[in-house]
Order: C-alpha cells, then structure tokens, then sequence
DNA sequence: TCTTGTTTAGGAATCATTCCTATGTAGCAA
DNA sequence: TTGCTACATAGGAATGATTCCTAAACAAGA
C-alpha cells in the first residue's frame, strides 16, 4: 500500500470526485492502515495535520468514497462503523478481548459455493467470513476479556 | 421450536435463572420466532401480553439470556442488533434491500478449517458467513434497494 | 412466612451517526 | 484569468438505539 498523493488524485478522477486536502488525507490515512479504523480513529489521525476538520467531514467523506467503491464498511458487530480500503476479496478475523480485526486472505475461502437451502429467486452478491477468537495479549490476560 | 411455558421454566431453571412471566415471554417470542427480530420488535410482540413490559426490561432480559447463552446476537451491519434462538451451528443471508435474514443450514460451512495466515497465538473460537445479496420481492422491485 | 438478591419500569443519560445550513472551494467554461 | 455553480466543509443541533440509574416488585430458597 503506497499511494502517493499524485496517485490519489488520480484515483479520485477516475472515479468523478473532487480532490480536496481533506478527502485526501482521510482516504490515504485508510489505505496506509490495516487497522480498519473507525471514523473517530481516521479523524484522530487527520486531525493533527488539519485542525479545522470536522469529524462531520469524515463521515461525509467515508460515504463518498464508499458510494464510489472506493471503501467498504466492515460489518462487525453491531458496534461503531470501520472502514477498510482494501478491495481485494478477503476476510476477517476478530479479538473479542480487543476487538482487533485482522484481514484474512486465504484464498480457498473465496471459493464457497452457494448454500443449499436457499430461496431459488435470491440472488448473492457477495459474502464474507468473520472468524472470532482472542489474539494472544488477550487469551494472556483474560480480565479483559469481553462475553 | 415448540417450546412450552414449561419447557422454558424447566431451561432457565438449568441455567440458574430466575422464571418471570416477562422472560419467558420475551424468550418464547425469540424461539418461536425466525426472523433474528430486533429488542423492539420482540418488545411489540409481547407488549400487548404485559402492556406494563418496558423496552428495558427487553433489553435487560436479552443480555441475560445471552450470557446464559440461550441466545446468540446476529452480528450483521452495525445498525440495530437482532437476536437469535437457534444456537445450532448455522449461517445467514441477508438481503439487502429489506434486511432480512435467513438461516443458512449448509452443513458444508460448517467444516471450514482454520485459515492460513493468523498470529500462531490467535485462537479462533467460531466463525460465520454472512452471504448479502437481494431477495425476489427485492429484485423486482429495485426501488427500494439500500446502497 | 421472611429475607435477600434479582428483576422490572420508567426516566434520564450516552454516544455514534445524521441532519441542517451557512460558508468555502474545485473544476469547468467563457 | 475570471466567474459560475455544484459539491464540500464546519459546526451545531437533532436523532435514535442502547445503557445507566433508582425505587419498587418479586422469585426462590431458608
Ligand atoms: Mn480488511
Ligand atoms: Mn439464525
Ligand atoms: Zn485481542
Ligand atoms: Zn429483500
């Protein structure tokens, strides 16, 4: 993941959007991280270098990109929104101590075939596999085990 | 699921948990029901029983029972959590234009192995695959289709 | 029956996200 | 280069699901 801003620019051409400063550093805060930042953490990380944004802007902006298909949202949990700018098919695993997501890019999981049992009239578009668990840190201390 | 009032007085009591008419109400909905219902929507299922019941109590008695683990919550999307009587190994599909959520029976889904890639230390504690896309109704009419 | 810890109802509080709106600006065309 | 216009931004208010708080009710065991 090494996007330079002229790259960015590019990108967001492509795909009909302005170029602003902040649109920019947010999406290329999101493609640096592997974290898969909330809006609040993308803020954080923006904020230092532009003091007048608005965690508004970001949401704003995260919609945006994701309506251009730029972004997803990761559905985990019923929770906060994360976001991640990785478009390559994969999957997550999850820290229920830490609530960690890490990608999952095994390749044989891309290759489930359509369940059984299915309305025939309904159509898939995509899926995905969340595996839950405890990272090492978190099985080691288990007071901060969530239930 | 046919459950009787005394089959459910008869679980909780296994569990250690205290029988009141509200929850064994609030968790006979959720077993007979398939639709992952929301605090709300079970709360106006029961209500017009316990026109008293209070949407706290729902959501107290949902978090009770889950830690009982009698109920499982359906993480899917961030928006409001759904809840889940069927504790046998299963998946979803969601359409995402109504929402809905069918189980997924599959038996094949359930004999994914550990992905490669992980943290030696991570231990994965179960996992599940939520298959999106549109249902029939939804396909006929694009209208109505969320983003 | 008495006691005690749990459960309930209802109201207030929280907090992520969205809505509203005035101002700013990127990108295009003259 | 300049001006226009639609989109973007900031900031404050509103929303809505969920949680917190507290007093009263009650289930279950002694
Ligand atoms: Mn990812
Ligand atoms: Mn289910
Ligand atoms: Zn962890
Ligand atoms: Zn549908």
């Amino acid at each position: 993941m090494n996007l330079s801003l002229d790259d960015i620019q590019q990108k967001f051409r492509g795909c009909g959007l302005k170029s602003t400063p902040q649109r920019t550093a947010i999406y290329r805060a999101l493609v640096h991280s592997t974290a898969h930042p909330t809006a609040e953490d993308l803020f954080a990380q923006v904020s230092p270098t532009y003091p007048m944004l608005s965690l508004n802007t970001v949401y704003y902006t995260l919609g945006v990109l994701r309506k251009a298909g730029l972004v997803q949202e990761v559905n985990i949990g019923h929770d906060r929104a994360r976001f991640d700018a990785n478009l390559s098919p994969h999957h997550h695993v999850i820290c229920l101590g830490c609530r960690t997501i890490l990608d999952v890019m095994d390749p044989r999981l891309n290759r489930l075939t359509s369940p059984s049992g299915l309305p025939k009239d309904f159509e898939i578009t995509n899926y995905q596999v969340a595996f839950r668990g405890y990272c090492g840190p978190c099985r080691r201390s288990p007071l901060l085990m969530a239930t």
